[in-house]
DNA sequence: CCCATTATGTCAGTAGCTGACAATCGACAA
DNA sequence: TTGTCGATTGTCAGCTACTGACATAATGGG
C-alpha cells in the first residue's frame, strides 16, 4: 500500500530524481560526442551545456570539473568492478579474484550491461582520448589511485588483514591497477584488427599478467 | 632553509644563462615557500611572480603551469635517478639495478647534492603537499608515468630488448614506479620519529620491495 | 659601439570554476 | 486543488590560470 504509481520500485525514484538522471546522462553523452568530434581541449563547457540546454552553472552542479564528465563512464565501470570483486568467492586467491572480476567487467560491457552507456568500441575511443590528452590522463591516474584505495580495502577485508600493518593488499592493488592500465594502453594503441573486440582485450590482459612474474624475475635471459 | 649555494659550473655558461637559472631557482624557492606556508590552492601565480619581482607572463615562460613549479625539485631527482640507472653495471639484474639507483638518489639527496635545492626534510614536506592536493597529485602521477617510459627505454637498452615486443621492461618499470610511490606515501604519512631520516626512507623501500613477492603469491595465508 | 638576438613587460582576451541571490519547479499535505 | 516548503536552476559578478601579440629593454658578438 505504499507506492501509488508503481507496484515495485527497485529504487524509490521520484519524478524529480529521474529528471536529474536524464540531464546527467545527456551531459555525459553530449560531452563524449563533442570530445571525440573536436577534441577535449577545443570543447568548452559552455558548448556542452548549450548542447543539453542547461546553463554552465548547472553543468558544474553535476560535475566538479570538465575532466569528471569525460571520465564518468569509466567511473561506472570501476564501480562495477568493485561490486564484482566483492562478490567473488572467498576461497579464491586474491590475484585470481581480481583477474576474474576484470574479465567479468569486460564481458558485461560487451553485452551492453554496464551503466547503460558503455560499449567496447566506446571504451577504445575513450582510452585513446585519455592517453592523448595530458590533463585527462592526469585526472584519470588520480582517479585510478582512488580506486586502488577501495580495492585495497576490499582485499584486506577478504583476507582479514589490517592494510595499515600488512603491505600486501595495497601492493597487490597497486600492481594490479598498473597492469590493467598497461593493458588498456596497449589496447588503445594496438591497431591490428584481430584484437579489436572483447576477446582481444581479454587476451591482452592475460598476456600482461603472464609476463608479470618473468618481469620481476632476477635475470631476463 | 634553502641555501642558494651555486658553486660549480660544469658548463661554461654565459652571463645571460646564469641569470636565467637564478630567476628560475628563485621562482622555485618562492613557490615552495608559499605553497608550504599557505597551501597550494591559496597561492596565486601572481603572488609567486611578485615575490621574485617578475611579471606573471615571465613565470609562464619558465613553467608551463602552476603544477610544474611545485614539482620542479622532484623532476630534478628523477633526472638524477635516470643517470644513476644508466651508470649501473650491465651485469646487475634489472630490478637490482633500479633498487640500487633509488638508494643512491636518496643518499645523494641526504648529502645535499641533488639539484642544489633538495633536502630529505624538504622531500617529506613536498610529498605531504602533493598527497594532500588533488591537482598536484594528478600532475605528479602523470609525470611519474612519463618517467616510467624513460625507465622502460633504459631497461630495454640494458638488456638489448625491443620494448614494443617484450612486455617485461615496461611492466617492471611500472611496478617499480608503483612501489616507489607507495614508499613515498608511507614515508610522508609515517609519523614515528625513528623513521624520519634517509635511513627510515631506505628501510621503508626495502620493506616494500620485500613484500612484492609475497603480495603476488597465490595464497596470503 | 652598433646590431641582432633574446628575455621581459604590458595588454587584452579566453576559459574553467565559484559564491550569492532570485526565480522556478516538484513533493506533499491540508 | 491549492498552498507551502525544499530542491533545482538561471543569472550575474568575479577570480584565477593561461595565451597570443606587440613593444621594450638587456645582452653578446662583431
Amino acid at each position: 500500500m505504499a507506492t501509488p504509481t508503481t507496484a515495485v520500485d527497485p529504487q524509490p525514484t521520484g519524478l524529480r530524481e529521474r529528471k536529474k538522471q536524464r540531464t546527467r546522462g545527456a551531459l555525459v553523452d553530449a560531452a563524449n560526442r563533442l570530445f571525440l568530434e573536436q577534441g577535449y581541449g577545443k570543447t568548452t563547457v559552455d558548448e556542452i551545456a548549450a548542447a543539453v540546454e542547461v546553463s554552465q552553472r548547472t553543468f558544474f552542479r553535476y560535475f566538479a570539473n570538465k575532466e569528471e564528465v569525460a571520465l564518468a563512464v569509466l567511473a561506472d565501470a570501476e564501480e562495477t568492478f568493485l561490486e564484482l570483486l566483492r562478490a567473488r568467492p572467498a576461497d579464491e586467491y586474491p590475484l585470481e579474484a581480481m583477474r576474474r572480476a576484470a574479465r567479468q567487467v569486460w564481458q558485461l560491457l560487451d553485452q551492453g550491461r554496464v551503466a547503460e552507456r558503455g560499449t567496447v568500441a566506446g571504451a577504445l575511443e575513450l582510452f585513446e582520448l585519455i592517453e592523448s590528452t595530458p590533463t585527462l590522463l592526469a585526472a584519470h591516474l588520480r582517479h585510478t589511485l582512488q580506486q586502488e584505495v577501495e580495492v585495497t580495502r576490499v582485499l584486506a577485508e577478504r583476507e582479514g588483514l589490517d592494510p595499515a600493518v600488512d603491505l600486501r593488499p595495497r601492493l597487490l592493488a597497486a600492481v594490479f591497477g598498473t597492469v590493467i592500465r598497461l593493458s588498456h594502453l596497449t589496447f588503445a594503441t594496438e591497431r591490428e584488427p584481430h584484437r579489436q573486440g572483447v576477446d582481444g582485450m581479454l587476451e591482452l590482459m592475460e598476456r600482461h599478467f603472464d609476463q608479470l612474474g618473468p618481469a620481476l624475475a632476477g635475470s631476463w635471459r
